[in-house]
Order: structure tokens, then C-alpha cells, then sequence
DNA sequence: TTATGTGCAAAACATTTGCAGGAGT
DNA sequence: ACTCCTGCAAATGTTTTGCACATAA
């Protein structure tokens, strides 16, 4: 983990993130908190909150502001897309090249310093698909 | 407004409505309330939630679900791009022509059944970059 | 008249924060 | 030792909900 010269090297910090490093879904911090706690019982949610936010800024992590009602967390820093299910929320990543190229576009026609964009699909997943196939069954 | 058979057209209804309307921004639920209030103090906060997030579904609005820690609503309906501010956090509309086909491509690589996209551009809107260049003279 | 909608207040969530004690360097 | 960090619990901010009364159709 690249930490700062005053940012110290704990338990939480590695177990966290060896964690988030594990799966390629893309937890919220409560997600996080659950995988977090079958290795290390007394950790607190606050210190999960804080230390994903705290990797976030530091860009070891990043924090994904999808749809839903919860943050997101991803251990992959380099830039590619998401797709949510509006089924079930999940949110997985899709390898859709990157389009470097509209940040300029972007910048020409708006009067905003672009620092960036996202792309959010969003559609049923394979999962969820199934399920609602069984139902029209039953 | 387009209503189903049994909803009903409210007063609370068509303030919402007209005043979501008037705005190019894309307010918060709060924001909404604040902008009603001025001509109807009695209204609720949970009516206000309440008719947005019906309205969105019936899709005469269109709630937005993007960046930062409240949902946005907007009265254009029809497919658009968002840019947000990192610093004031206010979200305008962004003319970019919209990539339908990106959904075929996303559609062919991915397992999911696709039902849209969205790009978020982000970046620092003209007024908080000048009163950045303020700061920095000071 | 009667089902739907509203105002109000409480509840439910997600996230942040204050603080006293704990631990990395 | 000296900070920085953690667990805990309380606070904050956003959204949802239950219920008695109001109102559109």
C-alpha cells in the first residue's frame, strides 16, 4: 500500500484492502465492513468509512459514484466503465475501451475545467434475467 | 401531465412540476421543496419526495443518479449528458450527441440485456475556477 | 362518496464525527 | 514518546413511511 510519509501501515488498512483486492464485484463500505469482520470481529464500521475514503484520495482505491443509494468501491484505479443491474444493484465492470478523446470534446463546448467522465450502463443481469424467466413460468 | 387513470392532478403536483420546469439545473428533492414552498409553505417534504419519485417513474421527470451524496431531478426527458462541478457540486447539462450505439457494443461483450447508458463528465464550473484565480491572488 | 393524496412526525438508512484509549513508528 | 488510528456511540444528512385528515374525481 503507498502511503504518505504520516499515514501509518495498520492492520485495518491491509486487511481492507487485501479484501476489496479479492473481488471483482464492487462492494459499499457496509459490503466491505462484512468481509472485513470475519477476520478482524472488532473492527468498527467508522474506521472502514474512514480508511476507504482515505485510500480513495490517496488513489490507491477508487470510489465509484454509481446510481443507487450507496458508494461503491473498486481496488482497479485504472479508468474503465461500469454497468449496474437495476434489478439487484450489483455493479460490475465492462470492457468498453475508454473514450479519452471526449474529455476534449467536453472541453470545447463547455465553459468547464474537464477533469474527467464516467460511463454508467445500466441493465438486467444474466443472474436476474434467468429469474424473471423462471417466474413467467411458474 | 400525463397521469395514469387513477392519479390524481394535485395542486402539489403542478408546482412541483412547474417549477422543476423552470430551472436548468438540476435540483435536489430539497432544493424542489425550497423552490414550492415559496408558494405553497404547507407543503411537506415527503409529498415533494413522494411526487418526484412518482413522477419519475411514470417518466415525466427524470430522476438523475449521479455523483455526490443527493439524487438530482430534471425535467428533460429526452437522452442527455451531465457535467458536475467536484467543487460546488452542481450539475448542468453537457451537448454532447448521444452514443445509442455504444449499447450494441456494450450489448455484444456483456451478458447483461442493456437498457441505457450515461455519461457524467466531471470537472470545475467557470464560477468556482474564478473564484479559485481570487484565492490565489490573495 | 370514496379512493387517492397531503402534512406531519417518526423511522429507516447511509455516512460522518468526537472522544478516550490503543498501537505504529 | 509522540502522533496517528481505532472502536464505540452519538450526530448528521437524506429519504421513506404510518397515520389521521383533506380533497380530486
Amino acid at each position: 500500500m503507498q502511503l504518505t510519509p504520516q499515514m501509518r501501515l495498520t492492520t485495518q488498512r491491509q486487511i481492507i484492502l487485501e479484501e476489496l483486492g479479492k473481488v471483482k464485484t464492487h462492494p459499499t463500505a457496509n459490503e466491505v465492513y462484512d468481509m472485513v469482520r470475519k477476520r478482524l470481529p472488532r473492527i468498527g464500521l467508522g474506521t472502514v468509512y474512514r480508511n476507504l475514503e482515505l485510500m480513495s484520495e490517496t488513489g490507491i482505491i477508487l470510489k465509484l459514484e454509481v446510481g443507487g443509494t450507496q458508494k461503491r468501491f473498486d481496488a482497479t484505479v485504472d479508468p474503465h466503465y461500469h454497468i449496474r443491474c437495476l434489478s439487484c444493484g450489483k455493479v460490475n465492470d465492462i470492457d468498453i475501451p475508454v473514450m479519452e478523446e471526449i474529455n476534449k470534446t467536453a472541453a470545447e463546448i463547455s465553459q468547464y475545467q474537464i477533469l474527467g467522465h464516467h460511463i454508467e450502463f445500466s441493465g438486467i443481469c444474466e443472474t436476474c434475467n434467468s429469474q424473471e424467466k423462471e417466474q413467467m413460468v411458474n
